[in-house]
DNA sequence: AAAAAAT
């Protein structure tokens, strides 16, 4: 046991502190805005006028930042705005009809203690007014060195470039291999040095020239290639260089009850409330200093401060469907203005019955057509649902294929051991016993009560455990991944809400205490290990009930050169030739089948737009890796051949 | 079969 009996005490009064059973229950405060309260007198990102009408801008509503002094000398954190400074009210009526401002006086504003640089920048007589630097903020955006839970784990670069990219379509432009400007923005590329970003992942190396060209993309790239950077880099340096842009007229409407509308210039959608706040946070990182104001929606936490914050600024929208929704039919969003459009973990999206809200915000409310936005789809397969909702919302769209990244890296070293259902609390001890202190373990469940039990079960053993699942309530989930980032709990046992997409830095062990039952969630699950060049240790418990994941692990295990363990290899030969066969209704996927769809452009083999493939990779062409061929996915449709019940098949 | 997501 290595973990010190202090940590284990500290961990389970936070624990208890996380359900309120020690009475500290304070104010509910989202986790986009913790840090920005911890620094009590520093002010959020999102403050600011931050309505992005070029109209208000020449009125006065900005001031031009040069520095901070300059900034300083204007009295004030938010001296530069004069639309929401306590000393200068503004009279005029703001952008819309809106009723004047006059007198109102954001709470944040008020509070905002010393003066200091915002770190907010405005547009202003047709030019990009960048902010002022602000120390404090910079820290609490881009981290601090001593302090590795705000570290960003940043991308293990070498690895990066053994990762296959193909980009298939017409007129793919060619690929980046900087941060340059060219195509980027000066200011967008300081913000990437200030994140430490050295060099464009794959992904981004193809997204940037992309978008700048103004292609529509679909990508079929897992978390963890760089996609979030892949999407953000190009949108918000177009956004820094071309300014925002004035939202529809309104019709005028009398009174003062009338709630403001935030029109929102790009929408990232995403499938969990952590994803969405997650790509918020990296908002705010590359948007520093600049005009644009990130803002971020999702359920479980208090609308009416989410609705504050919008008033304060909202360029960049990321959202989860469900709340976005509600905050339509309040009228408090409008999508009439807007430009870009991303849909990131798609697949994720329609598994988890978002299609219908889906299609309600980009094809029913007031979003601008497919030829009259930038449409970018991020999804780690492309079945048939997916090209589908491509063919709906994407136009002439650039296909970009992404080779697997945590299974291809050999950073992780990948451990499967049979451990029979009964088995698995004690192996599971035995295994935490073994670890190294430091390192964060995170341990993933099939089902919601196995988090809970299982995470009981390791407190009950004095192991400083947490747990994150659907069922917890949305504070309980976000002070569970803090504690767990933070390593008051380094062992985290979660569902499958924590499988994709969460970037955590140091975690060093990965343990699926159940198997899923596909191999893309294997795949991600042990990818939230051995990132940013460093080594990440897996374990898989194994019994006979997993039967089902079996091939796709071993093809995957195969790929990846893990040793693989001389019992899996008779566990696959006995389900290959002793049961029942199990067809993989993949029109014959043979090794290298990909599974799930795979990743091709389909459009490639009937289609009309059939361009030039486009390979990053020298020595490999195009049909390396990737699904084959698949005959049921045809264009036209007819065929219902989708995947994974075509066999039947449970031994 | 389970999980996730608006209240």
């Amino acid at each position: 046991m290595t973990n010190g009996i202090v940590n284990v005490n500290a961990s389970l009064e936070t624990q208890f502190a996380s359900l309120g059973i020690n009475g500290t229950n304070s104010a509910y405060v989202p986790p986009h805005l913790r840090n920005a309260q911890r620094a009590a007198s520093s002010p959020s990102p999102t403050n600011g006028s931050g309505w992005n009408d070029p109209r208000a801008s020449p009125r006065g509503g900005f001031e031009p930042l040069r520095g901070s002094h300059t900034d300083k000398s204007r009295g004030g954190a938010f001296g530069h705005n004069a639309f929401s400074s306590p000393r200068e009210p503004v009279s005029t009526n703001d952008w819309a009809g809106r009723p004047s401002t006059n007198g109102w006086t954001p709470r944040e504003h008020r509070t905002d203690g010393p003066r200091e640089s915002s770190g907010l920048g405005a547009w202003r007589n047709g030019a990009h007014v960048v902010g002022p630097r602000n120390p404090r903020l910079e820290t609490e955006l881009f981290g601090d060195l001593t302090d590795p839970s705000k570290q960003h784990t940043g991308i293990n670069f070498e690895k990066y470039d053994d990762i296959p990219v193909e980009a298939t379509g017409a007129g793919v432009p060619e690929p980046v291999n900087a941060f340059a400007n060219p195509p980027l923005d000066p200011v967008l590329l300081e913000n990437i040095t200030f994140a430490h970003y050295t060099t464009p992942t794959p992904v981004q190396k193809y997204s940037i020239p992309i978008v700048a060209a103004n292609r529509d993309l679909m990508a079929c790239a897992q978390t963890g290639s760089g996609k979030t950077g892949g999407f953000l880099f190009p949108i918000l340096s177009a956004a820094f260089t071309s300014g925002p842009r004035a939202p529809p007229a309104e019709t005028p409407h009398m009174g003062y009850s009338r709630p403001r509308k935030a029109y929102p210039t790009t929408l990232i959608l995403a499938p969990t409330r952590e994803l969405v706040s997650q790509i918020h946070e990296e908002a705010r990182k590359f948007a520093y200093r600049s005009w644009v104001r990130p803002a971020v929606v999702y359920g479980g936490a208090d609308i009416n401060q989410q609705l504050r914050l919008i008033d304060r600024g909202c360029d960049l929208l990321s959202a989860t469907p469900g709340r976005l929704v509600d905050l339509i039919e309040r009228g408090r969003i409008s999508l009439a203005n807007i430009r870009y459009l991303v849909l990131d973990e798609a697949d994720r999206m329609l598994d988890m019955g978002f299609e219908p809200q889906i299609r309600r915000i980009v094809q029913g409310e007031d979003m601008p057509g497919v030829q009259d936005r930038q449409t970018l789809m991020f999804s780690a397969t492309f079945p048939r649902d997916i090209q589908m909702l491509a063919r709906d919302f994407l136009k002439d769209y650039i296909f970009l294929s992404v080779g697997r990244v945590g299974s291809t890296s050999e950073n992780i070293t990948q451990k499967i051991e049979y451990v029979e259902d009964l088995d698995k609390r004690s192996v599971l001890l035995d295994l935490l016993a073994s670890e190294a202190a430091g390192g964060l373990t995170l341990v993933f469940v099939e089902t919601k009560r196995m988090a809970d039990m299982l995470s009981e079960f390791l407190m009950a053993n004095n192991l400083p455990a947490t747990s994150i699942h659907g069922d917890r309530s949305q504070r309980e989930r976000e002070m569970a991944l803090q504690t767990f980032r933070t390593g008051r709990t380094p062992i985290l046992v979660a569902t499958a809400v924590a499988a994709r997409g969460l970037d955590i830095p140091n975690v060093t062990h990965v343990i699926n205490y159940d198997l899923p039952s596909d191999i893309d969630d294997y795949v991600h699950r042990i990818g939230r290990t051995g990132r940013a060049g460093n080594t990440g240790v897996s374990t898989a418990f194994f019994n006979r009930g997993n039967k089902n994941i079996v091939r796709d692990l071993m093809e995957l295990l195969r790929e990846a050169n893990q040793e693989i363990p001389q019992w899996l290899d008779a566990v696959v030969h006995e389900t290959t030739f002793g049961g029942s066969f199990r067809g993989r209704g993949r029109g014959g996927a043979g090794a290298g089948g990909r599974g799930r769809g795979g990743n091709r452009d389909y459009r490639q083999s009937s289609g009309p737009h059939g361009g030039g493939a486009h390979s990053a990779y020298g020595g490999r062409g195009g049909s390396n890796y990737g699904g084959p061929a698949y005959g049921g996915y045809g264009v036209g449709g007819g065929g219902t051949n989708s995947y994974g019940n075509g066999g039947s098949s449970w031994w």
